[in-house]
RNA sequence: CGGAGUGUCAUAUAAUGGUAGUAUAUGUGCUUUGGGAGCACACAGCCUGGGUUCGAUUCCCAGCACUCCGACCA
């Protein structure tokens, strides 16, 4: 891909008033726009960007379900079913003349999904035989936040992963329960993020303890407490230092962002929608349940919180828009020749959608500083100086000095 | 939802009760090319409604939007 072709460009001018590190080095690389308070539009680097994390889960995802898509326009009889239609955070749409006068709000906007994957498994749902099932979607959600804030944590309209699961009993809901909790260490290790699993209240839906998976970094809005030396940790809301026993570690506090959570639902929605299986004796049983969430949007945000220095992003390699960003330090001549050859290599070898090529016809510094700012983990520079050498210029964007190094060695590095 | 603040070119900002300035970006031309290069010219703006006033982008009121703090966050 070549640089001065893509669709945005940075902007040298931090926006106003964002304080978050996430929506200024996103919204100055070009790789999201805001539409309002918490709407984001995923400009052509910013989704190659969500496309990555969205490949991992559903990698990750697939061992443990199928993946479906439900709509986002959601009746209000489901919403009324469940008693989740006078919730504040739901937003209410649709105004429909039926020739004897308006109805107004028909629907409401997707922002969990219960209600409607219950509803649609007692199609598919009445027999012992037929459990257990999961299946998830990754589909935008819509909350009516008070208060939207700090870029991609928190909006009004984000991407959700969101898994649901439908067992006989107690005993294969806490097996599978264990399941999606060691598939989502597997994505945040993929994501390169390291999470703490903090058990949580469950809410007025549930009583028992769930659990949310905790990136700890100070633009988080959760406070999550833990033990320096064992797997303790909860949250704010049920933390007593008097649950943490037999263990002589100490408890710290810190602030978190929420990438994810899982919950054991039980039968509040099987209850609500009628969904029952037979047993071996012919007994009628309400379903058990649960729902697992990630934020794919979010993680983006938190990765740009974790992965950043003054100048912008530092993507891990799992997730950057491309692999490799290639600087042609002037745009004619036998750098251009040289460049040219290299950009060719690496897209033979890697693709075109993984190699940045800068051939514009800008000063060195924008290149240098633009690089930095896109955060690709792969520098590499063609100039006056390499062609001179014969060598091709490296550098990791982690890093601070770069390395002079041959062509083929460069043919083995991205191998 | 409570509190505070801010609305001026595409972006970031300044000043002003009477002609709205600068920087970035953009366009043209020339000179430049290892850390946001220079010169010249050009293009481009006062959130909406009401009030005060001879006159309002400026002052007042309301609305809307955005940001931050708090509450909320199955």
């Amino acid at each position: 891909m070549l640089q001065s072709k893509l669709f945005s460009k940075t902007i040298k001018n931090s926006p106003e008033g964002e304080e978050s590190k996430n929506a200024q080095f996103l919204i100055k690389g070009g790789f999201i726009n805001k539409s309002s308070a918490g709407v984001y539009s995923m400009l052509p680097l910013g989704l190659k960007v969500l496309n990555k994390i969205n490949k991992i889960i559903r990698e990750e995802m697939n061992v443990i379900g199928e993946e479906m898509l439900m709509p986002s326009l959601i009746h209000r009889k489901y919403w009324e079913q469940s008693k989740r239609w006078d919730v504040d955070i739901i937003y209410k749409t649709g105004t429909r003349d039926n020739g004897q006068g308006t109805r107004d709000f028909e629907y409401g906007l997707g922002w969990t999904h219960e209600e409607v994957i219950t509803a649609i498994a007692r199609h598919y749902i009445q027999s012992y035989k037929d459990l257990p099932k999961a299946v998830y979607q990754i589909q935008t959600k819509f909350r009516a936040e008070a208060r939207a804030q700090a870029g991609l944590l928190r909006g009004r309209e984000f991407m959700m992963k969101d898994l649901y699961s439908f067992h006989m009993d107690r005993a294969d809901l806490e097996k599978y329960y264990g399941k999606v909790i060691d598939s989502y260490n597997k994505i945040f290790k993929r994501l390169s993020l390291k999470v703490l699993v903090a058990e949580a209240g469950g809410g007025p839906f549930t009583k028992e303890y769930t659990h949310e998976f905790q990136v700890l970094n100070s633009a988080g809005e959760d406070m999550v407490y833990y033990c320096d030396k064992c797997d303790f940790c909860q949250n704010q809301e049920i933390f007593n230092s008097s649950n943490h026993k037999d263990c002589n570690g100490e408890i710290r506090n810190a602030k978190a962002i929420e990438v994810g959570n899982v919950f054991k639902l039980g039968t509040r929605y099987s209850d609500a929608y009628g969904l029952v299986y037979t047993d071996k004796d012919g007994i009628k049983r309400p379903v058990i349940m649960g729902s697992y969430g990630i934020g794919p949007t979010r993680v983006m945000g938190a990765i740009v919180e974790v992965f950043n220095d003054e100048k912008g992003i530092i993507w891990p390699e799992a997730v950057s828009p491309f692999n490799v960003h290639l600087l042609a330090l002037s745009d004619s001549g036998k750098v251009k020749s040289e460049a040219d050859k290299i950009y060719k290599m690496l897209v033979g070898q890697i693709g075109d959608s993984e190699v940045l090529c800068d051939e514009r016809t800008v000063s060195t510094g924008e290149k240098f500083n633009d690089a930095d700012l896109l955060g690709i983990p792969l520098r590499v520079v063609v100039s006056e100086k390499t062609v001179a050498a014969k060598k091709i210029e490296i550098k990791k964007r982690a890093e601070k000095m770069p390395k002079l190094i041959t062509s083929a060695q460069l043919k083995k590095i991205i191998n």
